[in-house]
DNA sequence: ATTCAGGTGCGAG
DNA sequence: CTCGCACCTGAA
């Protein structure tokens, strides 16, 4: 019988140092707020977040990336190789972004939005964090991502936490979980737990089926529609034809690409697809970070 | 007080 | 497939 998860204080051990060289155009900063990830906070030194276990802060120096862990929960992949991976330091942006550079359209982005690397998520994490985030601000899923946390994960030290494991939530009554003010989505969050907990979901299998495969049995979850399944499967899944359609998302290709006419999501997801084919992730990514921060001025027609 | 916010589920045409 | 509507909740 496994022992019961307990909200137990991880290791204090001494804070190890190493770095990265990075290839232009890499933006940490830019990559860390564009809206792929919740837990990670950017401050003017740097920017801190825990990954798989372990509370980290790293600052871009340049072409290098320094990474000091303090605090971990212990377990595989608590090293500075995989935080690499997390950060996507290894992907081939400049060639990226001269393909898509191609398009007139995303040429005039670019210079705005330069230096974003679709990161490698945990597929859990990503999955709930983007349950949450339907019909929701992100100043408030940040809130109840980290309530989560709090609530259910593992003490790191200095006031961080592990996010929790799908048994932690699938045991949570749902009081608890909408004290974390996941209000209506408090049941979606656990039906998915208990599915990752009780096996009847795997989401690393997931990573080896086909796209509209691995798109139908993350469909099937409650919470998760069109939108949610395609941010996991490109934020965590690596599949860089996924292209996320939210409001921002549809307002951008209707402007810029269809004439201002209206299309449903699905016909914009599939025309993106087909003009930016493993590329669409990376499309998707500039597009919204340029519609979000106001470059493509969608609210003041010419 | 009213409205908005990174959608989803559901029934109906 | 598209359309319309309800939905927790806190911040403006």
């Amino acid at each position: 019988m496994p022992p019961i998860p307990s909200l137990s204080e991880g290791t204090r051990e001494a804070p190890r140092l190493a770095s990265v060289r990075v290839p232009p155009p890499y933006d940490l900063r830019r990559t860390l707020a564009c809206g792929q990830v919740f837990r990670w906070t950017v401050d003017g030194t740097g920017a801190q977040g825990v990954v798989r276990g372990r509370r980290w802060t790293v600052r871009q120096d340049g072409r290098r990336l320094l990474a000091v862990t303090q605090d971990g929960a212990g377990g595989p992949g608590s090293d500075h190789a995989f935080l690499w991976r997390h950060l996507a330091v290894d992907a081939p942006l400049h060639r990226i972004e001269r393909a898509l550079a191609a398009d007139p359209i995303l040429r005039r982005i670019l210079p705005h939005t330069t230096g974003i690397a679709v990161m490698r998520q945990d597929p859990w994490e990503c999955l709930i964090s983007f349950v949450i985030s339907a019909f929701n601000n992100i100043p408030k899923v940040r809130m109840s991502v980290e309530g989560l946390c709090r609530r259910f994960g593992v003490l790191l030290g200095d006031g961080h936490f592990t996010f929790p494991t799908p048994e932690r939530l699938a045991e949570a009554r749902l009081s608890a979980l909408r004290a974390c003010i996941l209000g209506y989505r408090a049941p979606y969050v656990r039906e998915v737990a208990r599915a990752v907990a009780d096996r009847a979901l795997d989401l690393e299998r997931l990573r080896g089926i086909p796209y509209e495969e691995a798109r139908e049995v993350l469909l099937a979850l409650p919470g998760v529609g069109e939108k949610v399944a395609e941010c996991v499967l490109l934020f965590a899944l690596e599949r860089g034809e996924a292209f996320p359609v939210d409001v921002w998302i549809q307002r951008a290709m209707q402007t810029l690409y269809l004439r201002g006419r209206r299309a449903s999501p699905l016909v914009i997801r599939e025309w993106a697809r087909g003009r930016f084919g493993r590329l669409a992730g990376y499309a998707n990514q500039h597009l919204f970070l340029a519609a979000r921060t106001g470059v493509l001025r969608l609210n003041t027609p010419t």
